[in-house]
DNA sequence: TAGATTGTTAATCGATTAACAATC
DNA sequence: TAGATTGTTAATCGATTAACAATC
C-alpha cells in the first residue's frame, strides 16, 4: 500500500508528473470524481501499467477495485510537486520575452508570486510590468533577501547569463528557469529547468524533414 | 564507416541533436577545427561513447586518429536539422507571448521566417509587431496557400487551440509550435512540439522541494 | 610506422510493459 | 461474496556505456 522510502525517483518519472497534475485538473474541473489507470491510461496516452508504476513511487493513491479518487490524486500530485508552498521569482532581464512570462505566467500560476525584474536599461527602472516594478541590478541581493526570493526566471542574452546566474547563486537563489540559450554552470545546490526555445524549435525542424524523408 | 539506412532514429537521440549543433556552433565562433569525442563529452558532460553513437546513427562524421572536424561536423548536423531549407511561420494568437516569441525569435533564426500572426481581437488587426502583420482569422486558409507557411506557432488560451490546431491542419500546416496549456490531437502527419510553460515551472518546483526533503 | 581516435559490436544498466497476487 | 482494479514483482525492451578492432 505504501512505497515511499529514499529511492531515487527517475528523470522519466518526474517529466510526466506535471501531464498528470493536469489531465487531473481537467477531470476535477469536469466534476468526474474517481478514474481508474486504464480509462487515464486512454486519454493521456500511455500504458496503464506506467501510471501505477509512476504514482506508487510517492505512495499508494489508490484503491483497489475502485480506481483513484480524481481530487485526492489531484491534490496528492500537487504537493509532490510543492504546490502547497509558495514560491517568490524575481526575473532577469525586462525585455519582450521577460515581459510576457510575467504576463502570461503571473496569473495562471497560483503559488509562484512574482516580485520584481531586473534590467541594465536605465530607462526601464522604476517603470512596471503587470504590476511587478523593474530595479537596477545593484539591488539584486538587496531584493532577494528582503523578499525571500526562491526562484530567479533568467531572460538574458547569453554574454551576460553565465554570470548573471553565478551572482543569483552567490545571493542565495535556490532555482533558475533558464531561457538563455545557453547550460548554465552553477553549484550543486542551485537547481536549474532549462527552456531553450531555440533548441525546441530545431527539433520540430528535425522532425518535419525526417517525416519527409521517410514519406 | 557509414551506417545511413532506414532505421528510427531514437526520441533521445533526437533530444541531444539541437545541442550538439549548438556547441559546435560556439566552438566554431571560437575558432576551433577540431574536436574529439572525448574533448566535447568533458566539455558537455555527456559520454564520449553516446557522443560517438548518436553522430553514427546518420553517418560517420570522424576520422579515425584525429577527431571531428567542427566546422563540417556543425553543417551536418545543421542539414540533419533541416536547417538547410526555408521555413515559414504564422503565429495564432498576437497576445503577450505571442509577441515576444516574434520579437524574440525573429532575428536569432535565420531559416525561419515569421511571415502573419492572427488574432481574434479586431483591434489588432493591421498593427504591425516587429515588422509582422496581424490579420483576422478568416484570412488564415488562404494566407497559408500564398505564402507557404509549413509552421503555425500556438499561443492561444486552451480553450481555443485544439479547434484551431485542426483548422490548421485543414489548411495544410505541416507542423505546429505549440505553446497552449494542453496535448493537441491532430492527424498523424501534422507534427507538434509542445512548449508546456506551466509544466517546466512545476517540474522546477518540484526539485526544489525534493532536494529540500533529501539534504 | 606508431599513436590516436573513430565506428561498431557486446555488455550493462534502466525504464517500460506484462502478469498476477493482494485486497477493496 | 464476486468483480474490479490496485500495488508490486518479473519479463521485456530500449538506451547507455564499455570495449576493441578498424583505420587514418
Amino acid at each position: 500500500m505504501r512505497a515511499m522510502d529514499e529511492r531515487e525517483i527517475s528523470p522519466a518519472v518526474i517529466d510526466r508528473l506535471p501531464r498528470y497534475f493536469r489531465y487531473l485538473g481537467v477531470l476535477k474541473e469536469d466534476g468526474v470524481e474517481k478514474i481508474s489507470s486504464q480509462e487515464l491510461s486512454s486519454l493521456m496516452n500511455v500504458t496503464a501499467s506506467q501510471i501505477r508504476q509512476d504514482l506508487n513511487n510517492f505512495g499508494g493513491f489508490g484503491q483497489q477495485g475502485y480506481g483513484y479518487n480524481v481530487e485526492y490524486l489531484h491534490e496528492e500530485i500537487g504537493k509532490i510537486l510543492g504546490l502547497d508552498k509558495q514560491h517568490n521569482l524575481i526575473v532577469m532581464g525586462a525585455g519582450k520575452l521577460g515581459q510576457a512570462l510575467i504576463n502570461y505566467m503571473m496569473y495562471r500560476n497560483r503559488g509562484f508570486l512574482f516580485k520584481g525584474a531586473f534590467d541594465t536599461d536605465a530607462s526601464l527602472w522604476g517603470r512596471t510590468v503587470g504590476d511587478i516594478r523593474v530595479f537596477p541590478p545593484e539591488k539584486l541581493e538587496e531584493f532577494i533577501r528582503d523578499n525571500h526570493i526562491d526562484i530567479a526566471v533568467l531572460t538574458l542574452p547569453k554574454t551576460e547569463a553565465q554570470a548573471t546566474a553565478e551572482r543569483l547563486a552567490a545571493a542565495g537563489i535556490r532555482a533558475i528557469w533558464n531561457f538563455a540559450h545557453v547550460d548554465l554552470k552553477v553549484p550543486g545546490n542551485v537547481l536549474v529547468e532549462n527552456v531553450h526555445l531555440q533548441d525546441s524549435l530545431l527539433k520540430l525542424s528535425y522532425k518535419i524533414h525526417s517525416y519527409e524523408r521517410d514519406n
